[in-house]
DNA sequence: TGTTAGCACTCTATTAATTTGAGTGCTAAC
DNA sequence: GTTAGCACTCAAATTAATAGAGTGCTAACA
């Protein structure tokens, strides 16, 4: 069967009354809503053939049609196209507004857990959905400086700053006093040897070579190793923060119970999140509009089944990208949420790059 | 109205059987539950009696009784009062189990956030409520020791270490480069003025006086000391590990939508819980036992006032604590839960303390 | 005087029966 | 190809009927 122009209208017609009202939609709904001009009899015939189509389906013989995921697909496929051909024109008109109000943010910027947070919550607000971010992903980024200090006789404080600006601190409990002068020594010589690096080209060898050719000091010096590959290591572990999962009751259809449960469990848990904000740099679609958008299964996380999850990404230090995500009903308003999440990737992409400092 | 022995009894009893059940509890059914050997017809006699004094109420007419935040207090002192002259015998009997398992998390006791973490995961799923924790209020704690260090020519990274080695970081970015000899002097004066200070006495006319005498360097070094300052407090701001959110699922009275949206809301925010959580060192009840329970208003957090709240306090270092506590329905195992709390801070106050090291 | 059996009464919860209405599919006419 | 019309279906809301748990009160009993 053909998907011609006039099913394709009437499908739009069926998704957008669904998103607004929830309600399954029924062809008198759709003959008025429409400026097609049709009778809801010719609009049934064609909902059984978008139902046979598999875009639309009926909870039950007698009631109005719902989307499938496949209709969901097509509706948000069709969207995203859509924005991407108005992208071309507002890069011509863009610009003017490049310059706004980034300075307070600006002065913090080292706090990027805070401003991540702060935003997840902004995000929240205004979409009514869940929102999720990820800490950048600092698993390709370089070491850039370490310092030793020696806090108490045998408490050796291990700060490591990684590219970006990223600071970690590693205690070390160490047998014996360690003099300033060894201080110093293992200083300069970590400075010199593990600048530049990243915790996969630290973890192998290295620590072994340079252990051995520390003589004496070897057991302190490969101690101090895995105190600053774990420190790294602290610092790749994906971090998310999330906000507005309460807002999910806001939604009959993700309200009830068991579901709820389900989806705030996984937020509370994290981990199950990773998945979702996985780096995709390189997926086609990402390539054209920066925007992704899972529907029901498509997400492989199975507490978000009923719901629909787009995500965008944001780019921290060249190279280096996080994740801003909502999470919401599979009948979410998607344009408005493409549209904020490009307001603050674009926001984000502004504060942290800042070409200009 | 006096409450003599039986009525007590049967007021307990009534509580024990609601807590286990949940539903009212008849006449009929204490008449059988207890040793009393008591007929339904006096039970019922008794029952008006203790509904009268405020203890039980019926949620309506010809239904069993469920008690009164009143009744619920009555039994939860009864119940702290007898562990508290329990725990002397236990005080004679312990020590030899003192030693126990502390090294695997021993190690890593810099990550006190993991640390906690994992307790509020544990003590969530060993009791089946909602189970919170607070970083020790460091507000009281000292500066131990601050260290400056140039990351590039014009970014300055204060580390700054509290008493009980909490770490924290803090960028600055400065005009005009820094000279290595400079930053010498600065740490120097740094760490002389400033170590075993509060951030209160750091706060005040201190920052002052240390940037008249730094001459030419005093914008510098009020800027370090703000960054100084704003590293304690971000050490300050209570911090809040929360889980087992959704486990208030397994509780109807809890998991209606308003209600459980309401509590998962206040969990994810944080900030309200901080008045739970606020230090209360010095109450009567806490000098007994450690342990404080508010049920219902008591909370004074209006999305709880469903539930009861018990906490406990442990102590990070000498003089510093954090509390640990359980959020459950008002009808919680209260004896589970205070053996679990006692169980959990034994074990930090045991890990933090460390006489030995 | 305290305890108990007995009984009428109340009120919720459950189940069943009934009604309503939205929406469909199909047929026949335009 | 489109539409009016009609019989049919099914979920949801409404009402009715029933069952059962539990009470309060009275009168008898030890």
């Amino acid at each position: 069967m053909e998907l011609d122009a006039r099913k394709k209208k009437i499908l739009q017609a069926i998704i957008k009354n669904y998103l607004e009202t929830g309600e399954p939609v029924g062809s008198r709904t759709i003959s008025k809503y429409t400026d097609l001009n049709l009778s809801s009899a010719t609009i049934r015939n064609e909902m059984a053939d978008l139902e046979e189509m598999g875009y639309i389906f009926q909870p039950h013989t007698s009631a109005g049609r719902i989307p499938t995921d496949a209709g969901y697909r097509l509706y948000v496929d069709d969207m995203l196209s859509e924005k991407q051909s108005a992208k071309e024109k507002e890069a011509r008109e863009a610009e003017e507004q490049s310059e706004s109000g980034s300075s307070e943010i600006d002065r913090r910027i080292d706090r990027i857990e805070e401003v991540l947070q702060e935003m997840a919550k902004m995000l929240a607000n205004n979409t009514n959905y869940t929102s999720v971010i990820s800490m950048p992903q600092a698993n390709k980024n370089r070491l850039k400086f370490v310092q030793l200090t020696l806090v108490e006789p045998t408490k050796l404080l291990t700060t490591v700053v990684l590219e970006g600006n990223i600071v970690k601190n590693e205690m070390i409990q160490v047998d014996k006093d360690i003099d300033p002068e060894t201080l110093l020594k293992l200083n300069i010589l970590f400075n010199n040897e593990l600048n530049g690096k990243t915790l996969r080209e630290i973890n192998f060898d290295m620590a072994a070579n340079m252990a051995d050719s520390a003589g004496e000091l070897g057991a302190l010096v490969s101690e101090i190793i895995n105190a600053i590959a774990a420190a790294i290591g602290s610092a790749d572990g994906i971090q998310i923060f999330t906000s507005g999962a309460t807002n999910i009751f806001k939604y009959p259809e993700l309200s009830d119970t068991t579901k709820a449960s389900g989806l705030i469990g996984t937020l509370e848990e994290k981990e199950l999140l990773t998945g979702l904000l996985a780096d995709t740099s390189g997926d086609d679609e990402e390539e054209n509009t920066g925007i992704q958008v899972y529907i029901g299964q498509e997400t492989s996380v199975s507490s978000m089944e009923d719901c629909a999850v787009v995500t965008a990404t944001y780019e921290f230090e060249k190279g280096v990208y996080g994740k801003v995500g909502i999470i919401g009903p599979k009948r979410m308003d998607y344009e408005k949420v493409v549209d904020a999440l490009k307001n603050v990737t674009g926001n984000l992409d502004k504060q942290f790059r800042k070409p200009d400092k």
